[in-house]
DNA sequence: ATTTTTTATCGTAAAAAAACGATGAAAGGC
DNA sequence: GCCTTTCATCGTTTTTTTACGATAAAAAAT
């Protein structure tokens, strides 16, 4: 990505979180994963029309930005929501949006 | 971009906007549009760090994701934000992350 | 009428993202 | 001990994004 240090710090961190988010296979894994209460979530490339291999570094993107967090274990996978991050980015989100709505002309 | 009909509605418009708010110079031009109570705002190109080029390609992405409105009259170009819009997105984000934590593990 | 200023568009190059098949690793079952 | 299953990683190709300079358009200023 471009340089980071042309931009303030909100900025880069708030258009991390965005690309993260930015692709409908990300945000179709992320509603399957929140989708179930229980971490055991081994089946998710059964729900996408994707590749397994497509699958698995669209999950390593989301675990890279800490969207989600998880664990593997031989044949089996563990990947969760991690609902920190998700407070955190929806307080992000709701501040960058509602402050530009109050102070736009 | 991939496949639109591989996914959901709600999955495809989130991460369009996501797209669109992906990039910190775009960030950038709303924090900027948003700080100025007028409309008047041409001088966007000298606070990014960017060419011209580059800052009217952005501002086009964000005008065509529906971000901004604008209007250009020979050498004065006038955005704004558009607030229904940063109201609906405000609205699809909160309820997709907050419906995440709420449901997931 | 010509110049100046500001912006969009075009053409293009470089970088990043997306996708897949093939291969490799790890744990459990046979 | 050997398969099987499930996932990650590698290598590669295609597509998209980002960025810039050069050029064009449009209105105002001179």
């Amino acid at each position: 990505m471009a340089n980071k240090d042309l931009f303030g710090a909100e900025e880069n961190e708030l258009a991390a979180y965005a690309k993260a988010l930015s692709h409908p296979a990300r945000i179709a894994i992320l509603k399957e994963l929140a989708s179930r209460q229980t971490c055991i979530c081994g089946e998710i490339v059964d729900v996408l029309p994707l590749a397994q291999s497509t699958v698995s570094q669209h999950l390593k993107e989301l675990l890279a930005a800490g969207l989600i967090k998880g664990t593997v274990e031989g044949p089996r996978s563990c990947y969760c929501i991690d609902p920190e991050t998700f407070k955190k980015i929806e307080l992000l989100f709701r501040n960058f949006l509602n402050t530009s709505i109050q102070t736009c002309c």
